[in-house]
DNA sequence: AGTTTTTATTCAAACGTTTGAACAATCATT
DNA sequence: AATGATTGTTCAAACGTTTGAATAAAAACT
């Protein structure tokens, strides 16, 4: 049953007594071919059960139809969300998407950018690793002439373009909104500031703690990476503080489950007692107890405007056009980890 | 700066004068080449910054070095820590893995499997979506002799490679433990029976309680979709019951966790009015309140065994070795949920 | 009828590699 | 010194498609 040789076009021209080139471009609907041959090479071609060679094609147009998508864990709504998101668009495009996960890691991220170079993808869309601060495996995608669009985390340096957040207006609208539950100090378990969106979320926590005439002290700022046990550890630490928060907000829902925990361990009334505010929105977030209020950041749109962003790159391959930053309002959700009554 | 003409193996061959396929056969480690032509070759290669083509290559070769991986969803522990061992195992070897995401659709499953068979990957590595019962698609990529490996979501019809835990075993151990823990009557929320493994699962359960001598009723088994919802729904239903259970085996963490929303929204005391076994061991299944008791499935041994499936029959290709239905005992994780003092 | 234009197809080269066969040069064996 | 084996390289074809130029045939215009 197995078909030892795959069918060519130039099987399909034999059995139609013309070209192998005719057959290709009837596949490819040039308009100096006949509709009576396109008919029949299609045909043919569904008889014999053509499936045209990507590579072969691939090879001559140099062109692989393949994009490489690099995030740091695939294991999170926000990320997982978006690259469903642009594979869906790329599919009908004729892409195929391949996945590679940083894992947070530099290291892991170069050897991955190496490994998409030499498939010879046509374009890559990435979200930067935290531990990333050197930017040369990106230039040398950029060196290559191979489309690269950033989003989430992006560097203002490497001149590409982006899709990402208002961090530093979410900041601001979750500091107004712990104001107005009353918090009088707010810490923020923030993630490594050499990150720019994290250093945005700092600046526009700060910029609104002054707006408020709060506090801001050095003590009630922790940047980590972010993970749920970094959660639960700087919980603790500011519990320590002779002067412990009343508010905290944390630039993510694992971690801002960790310090929840950490909470009720202590037997905290959250949020009456301190306020809890997350970050990304994941899918268990609003169903523990107490649920987390958190920042929405709309990932499927970001992973249609960065699947759109690489085919207009590629659209317009060489016409310089300029780059486009986008950044999208993020939402707050409140929940009763930060809702008092 | 950027070079426009990339550097193939004649611009070394021109520089050292000698033939392409000198420079091919040097670059491959040819034995019938000179020791010196092969350091030449390098050293030429290495200042003319030279890239394989992948394309030609595998074009020439009919070997892509992709390889497919299917998975209802990335957004799991389980399967991301899957892929992540797949990816990272296939990559030493030179591949590359292309992920797609079913979201346990039976159309967009089959999407992919297209999508992959026109990229001509070297293999597939899959887990089937929950809603899959036609095996036509899978048929098809075996019917083109590309190897399939499946994993934890296989068919025995298929007769392919398969590598899983042993869920009968998983779902006795389970009941055992909660037997150990004093429950009388045990519901469980299961995932649909027409997927083999919540067939297993389910089996295992019913014989377990027979073993025990505990009560098998209908109203305590239902089968779903396994998503939060569902446990949300269903939990509230197995409530309505005139007797109702006083412990839940739950074949799904995420569905374990809206069942436990319930029953604190219902002041129902976890453990010890209802004992909860989830499945799965998601991230936050240990750090929710109370932490949630779960079945680990060894999911990094399940991608690495998947990997090494691939690989094997790559190698072996048409030697026509016997199949491998490789079974792993799973592990239980007791936790609150589930521990009574 | 002759010339130009249009239409449909073929030709031939190209994309960059791989690979078995062929060849020449060197070495070993008698 | 003649023969055979070994070594290092070249030759040429192949993988399956695409594409611009060339050609042939048909149609349209003088």
């Amino acid at each position: 049953m197995i078909n030892k040789k795959k069918t060519t076009i130039k099987d399909i021209a034999n059995v139609l007594g013309i070209t192998p080139s005719a057959v290709s471009k009837a596949l490819n609907n040039h308009p100096r071919i006949s509709e009576k041959t396109k008919t029949d090479v299609l045909q043919v071609a569904k008889n014999l059960n053509y499936q045209p060679n990507r590579l072969a094609s691939a090879l001559r147009k140099g062109k692989s139809n393949l994009v490489g998508v690099i995030i740091p864990r695939a294991n999170s709504h926000f990320f997982s969300s978006i690259i469903q998101k642009i594979e869906d668009l790329l599919n009908k495009e004729g892409y195929n998407i391949i996945i590679t996960q940083s894992n947070e890691s530099y290291e892991k991220e170069c050897r991955s950018i190496d490994a998409l170079l030499y498939t010879q993808v046509d374009g890559i869309i990435a979200s930067m690793a935290n531990e990333t601060v050197k930017l040369d495996y990106y230039e040398k995608i950029k060196s290559k002439g191979i489309p690269l669009i950033l989003f989430d985390r992006g560097e203002n340096d490497l001149n590409v373009d982006y899709i990402g957040i208002d961090d530093y207006q979410s900041s601001q609208i979750v500091i107004e909104h712990l104001v107005n539950q009353g918090c009088k100090r707010i810490a923020h378990i923030a993630g490594f500031s050499h990150t720019r969106i994290y250093k945005n979320r700092i600046r526009g926590y700060r910029d609104a703690l002054k707006k408020f005439g709060l506090p801001i002290e050095d003590d009630l700022i922790v940047e980590s990476n972010l993970r749920i046990e970094d959660g639960r550890r700087i919980m603790k630490q500011l519990l320590k503080l002779q002067n412990i928060p009343d508010g905290v907000y944390i630039s993510g829902d694992y971690t801002a489950l960790g310090a929840l925990q950490v909470l009720q361990e202590e037997n905290i009334n959250v949020p009456n007692d301190i306020a809890l505010v997350g970050f990304s929105n994941e899918s268990f977030s609003s169903l523990v107890t107490p649920s987390i209020s958190t920042i929405e950041q709309h990932s499927e749109k970001i992973g249609e405007l960065a699947a759109n962003a690489f085919l207009h790159r590629i659209a317009t391959k060489n016409e310089n056009v300029s780059l486009n930053k986008m950044i999208l309002q993020a939402e707050l959700i409140i929940r009763n980890s930060s809702k008092r009554k």
